[in-house]
RNA sequence: GGGCAUGUAGCUCAGUUGGAUAGAGCGUCAGAUUCCGGUUCUGAAAGCCGAGGGUUCGAAUCCUUCCAUGCCCGCCA
C-alpha cells in the first residue's frame, strides 16, 4: 500500500493548499494506515492540529479539504468522522489490480533501501572453549533475522561473529592441554577434546587448586601473546575444536557468519592506544591507562573512565571493541571494512559499555560523518518462574540441548497426531518436520516478542498449534500447499481475472497489500515482532477466508480470485517467515 | 548512590510520529462441521494501562515526582 499511500498523500497536500492558500502557515496533513479496518484504509488527523492555527472547528477544517480533494479514481468519497478525522477506503478495483501487480513482484512490492549502504552486523559472539547456551540464543536469531532483512533490503551485509577466541584464560586452557594430550601439538596424535565444558571444568578446577600450574597458565598468556609456536598450535586446537560445534548449531539454525574473533584485533591493539593518546584522551589512573567518559558518573559521583590499558600492560574487552569499531570504520584502503553502518546486537545488560566504547570512537574521530554505530539489545531469557532460565539441576541450558528437546517434543507431536488420523509416513518426512518445526518454534517465539523486554522460555507454548505461534503459522502455509496439490493452480492469474467482492477476499487483499508498510516499519527500530504479528494477523485472515469460502469449487470469477489471493498468501508468508529465518513446509 | 530498562485482562504479551469505544493469544464459558488438511472458524466474560501531578482539542504513549521489579556500574566479556 506504499505506493497507494503516497500518492493520496500527494492529493491531501495539494487538497489543503487549496483550501488553505495561507504562506505563513506550514501545512502538514500527514496520512497514516487506519488504526482500525472500521475506519477504512488510511486516515488524515491533521485537521485537529491546524484547528488552533487557523481559529475554526476541526471538523469544517476536514470538510475543506475534503471538498477539494480529487481521489475518486483510488478510493470511495473520504468521510469525516468523530472529532475531524478524514478516513480513505480503497476501492475493490485498485486493491484488485495492486494484488494482480503484486503477484508477479519478486520483492512483493518492498522499494530497495536509498542509499544502500555497506553494514556490519555483529551478532552471535560465543567464546571458544565454551558451549553455546541460551544466553546465545537470542544473539543468533535477532541478529540473523535482522540481517536478513538489511540484505532484503539491498545494503551489503557483512554479518560478524566477534568469537570470544582471545584472552587470560586461554593460558590456562593451552597449559591444561599440554598436560592432556602433549603429543597432539606436535602432530604425532589427533586429539579429539569432545566435551570442552568438561575440558574447561578441569582445566578451572586445577587452575584454582595448584600453584604451580596457575604460574604456567600466566607464562601460556604471555607465550601465546609472543607467538609461540607450540602455544599457537595449542590455541589454535581449541579454536577448532570449538568452530566443530558452533558450527553444527549454526547449521541447524540455518545462521550464516564470518568468523572474525577478538584475536584479528590483537595486533592492532597498541595503535588504538596510541591513537587515543594523540587525541589527548588518555589519562593514567591508578596505573591504568584510560579515558574519561562525558556525562557518565560512578557510584561516588566521579567520572567514570573506560579502562584501555590495564595495570599490568595486558588490553581488555574495551580496547578490542574499540579496535573493532576503528577497522570496521575504516575504509577499504587503510585496511578496513569500509561500514557506514554497524549494528551490535547484544544483551541490553552491554548498554552501557557501549555507550562508553562509542563515546570514546567518536572522541577519537574514528567515526566518518554519516556513520552510525548502533546497539541493538535485547533481554533476557527467563524461566517459567520469571528467573533466569536454568536447568533442573541448576546449571545453563546448552543451546543443543534446548534445539534437541523443542525438535523432540515436535516430533512426538507429529507422530501423536498421525496415529490419531491414521496418517502413514516415511521415517525422513517425520524427522524433516520435526526439525523445521521444532526450530522455527524455537525461534518464532523469540522473535514474536519485543526484543527490548525479557522473554520467557516455554516449550508448550512455542510449540503449541493454536495461537501466535510458528506451527499455528506453518499450517496456514500448508493449508494453500493443499489447495495447489488438489489441482489449484498458484502458478498464474489471467490479467484482469481479480474480482474482490466478498468480505473475506477484501480483508485478505487488504492485509497481503500491507506486507511492504510493514517491513518498512521493521527496518525503523529493527523490532522483528512487528513482522510476526504481521504474519500472525495474515494466517488468522488466512484461515478465516479459508474455512468460510471455498476455493476450488467456486464458479468463476471467484475461484481465479481467490486462487491468485491464495498465490500472493503463500508467497508473502514465505517471504516474511524467510525474512525471519525460517523455513516453510507443504506438509506437515 | 548513579545509569538503563520494565510495570497494560487470571497468564504470556502487542500497542506505529500523541488520535476515535484499550488489542491479541492462551486459559475460561457458549456455539459452528454436506468444506480445498478442524492444527480451523464464530461469539461472550475479563482492564483504575503501577500511583499521583502536569502539558493539550486529545495521553497507555510526552514531562515530573513516587512505588515495585530486572540488569549494569575500574582494570572479566
Amino acid at each position: 500500500m506504499l505506493k497507494l499511500r503516497n500518492a493520496l498523500q500527494h492529493r491531501l497536500l495539494e487538497a489543503t493548499t487549496q483550501a488553505f492558500p495561507l504562506a505563513d502557515v506550514v501545512v502538514d496533513f500527514p496520512l497514516s494506515p487506519a488504526t482500525k479496518p472500521e475506519f477504512g484504509d488510511f486516515q488524515a488527523n491533521g485537521a485537529m492540529g491546524l484547528a488552533k492555527v487557523l481559529g475554526r472547528p476541526p471538523r469544517r477544517i476536514a470538510q475543506a479539504v475534503v471538498d477539494q480533494l480529487h481521489v475518486d479514481d483510488l478510493c470511495h468519497p473520504p468521510q469525516v468522522a468523530g472529532p475531524g478525522f478524514i478516513n480513505f477506503t480503497v476501492r475493490a478495483e485498485v486493491l484488485a489490480a495492486e494484488v494482480e501487480a503484486r503477484l508477479d513482484q519478486p520483492r512483493l512490492g518492498v522499494p530497495t533501501a536509498q542509499p544502500q549502504q555497506r553494514v556490519v552486523v555483529d551478532f552471535s559472539s560465543p567464546n571458544i572453549a565454551k558451549e553455546m547456551h541460551v544466553g546465545h540464543l537470542r544473539s543468533t536469531v535477532i541478529g540473523d533475522c535482522i540481517a536478513r532483512l538489511l540484505s532484503f533490503l539491498g545494503h551489503r551485509v557483512v554479518r560478524l561473529n566477534h568469537l570470544g577466541d582471545w584472552g587470560t584464560q586461554f593460558g590456562m586452557l593451552i597449559a591444561h592441554l599440554k598436560h592432556m594430550a602433549p603429543r597432539s601439538l606436535s602432530g604425532e596424535e589427533r586429539v579429539e577434546l569432545g566435551d570442552l565444558v568438561a575440558f574447561y571444568r578441569q582445566a578451572k578446577e586445577r587452575f584454582d587448586e595448584d600453584e604451580a600450574f596457575q604460574e604456567q597458565s600466566r607464562r601460556e598468556v604471555v607465550n601465546l601473546q609472543a607467538g609461540e609456536p607450540e602455544s599457537l598450535r595449542a590455541w589454535q586446537l581449541l579454536c577448532q575444536q570449538s568452530r566443530k560445534a558452533f558450527q553444527a548449531i549454526y547449521d541447524r539454525l540455518d545462521v550464516h557468519l564470518v568468523e572474525r574473533g577478538e584475536s584479528f584485533y590483537n595486533q592492532a591493539l597498541p595503535g588504538v592506544v596510541e591513537d587515543l593518546e594523540q587525541a589527548r584522551l588518555l589519562v593514567v589512573d591508578d596505573g591504568a591507562r584510560c579515558v574519561f567518559l562525558e556525562g557518565m558518573t560512578a557510584k561516588d559521583g566521579q567520572p567514570l573512565p573506560l579502562i584501555v590499558q590495564k595495570r599490568d600492560g595486558g588490553y581488555n574487552y574495551a580496547t578490542t571493541d574499540l579496535a573493532a569499531i576503528r577497522q570496521r570504520l575504516a575504509s577499504p584502503d587503510a585496511g578496513g571494512e569500509g561500514a557506514e553502518r554497524v549494528v551490535y546486537v547484544t544483551d541490553a545488560g552491554q548498554s552501557n559499555h557501549f555507550a562508553a566504547v562509542f563515546q570514546v570512537a567518536q572522541r577519537a574521530g574514528w567515526v566518518p560523518k554519516g556513520c552510525r554505530l548502533q546497539h541493538v539489545p535485547f533481554g533476557l531469557v527467563q524461566g517459567a518462574d520469571g528467573k533466569k532460565l536454568k536447568t533442573r539441576s541448576g546449571a545453563t541450558v546448552r543451546l543443543q540441548d534446548l534445539l534437541d528437546e523443542a525438535v523432540d517434543r515436535a516430533r512426538r507431536d507429529l507422530v501423536e497426531r498421525m496415529a490419531q488420523e491414521q496418517r502413514q509416513n516415511e521415517e525422513d518426512f517425520i524427522a524433516h518436520v520435526a526439525e523445521t518445526v521444532g526450530i522455527a518454534a524455537v525461534k518464532y517465539a523469540d522473535l514474536s516478542q519485543n526484543r527490548t523486554t525479557n522473554y520467557q522460555f516455554n516449550f508448550d507454548r512455542m510449540l503449541s498449534l493454536q495461537g501466535n505461534t510458528a506451527p499455528y503459522l506453518l499450517y496456514a502455509y500448508v493449508r494453500i500447499q493443499g489447495i495447489a496439490r488438489q489441482g489449484g493452480s498458484l502458478v498464474a492469474a489471467a490479467p484482469g481475472a481479480i474480482c474482490l467482492q466478498a468480505p473475506q477476499e477484501l480483508n485478505l487483499a487488504r492485509q497481503l497489500l500491507n506486507f511492504d508498510e510493514v517491513i518498512l516499519e521493521m527496518e525503523q527500530d529493527l523490532l522483528p515482532n512487528r513482522l510476526c504479528s504481521y504474519l500472525f494477523g495474515l494466517s488468522q485472515t488466512f484461515n478465516r477466508f479459508y474455512d468460510q469460502l471455498p476455493v476450488l469449487k467456486a464458479p468463476e470469477p471467484s475461484r481465479a480470485t481467490r486462487l491468485a489471493l491464495c498465490r500472493l498468501s503463500a508467497r508473502t508468508m514465505n517471504l516474511g517467515l524467510a525474512l525471519l529465518g525460517i523455513k516453510t513446509l507443504d506438509r506437515m
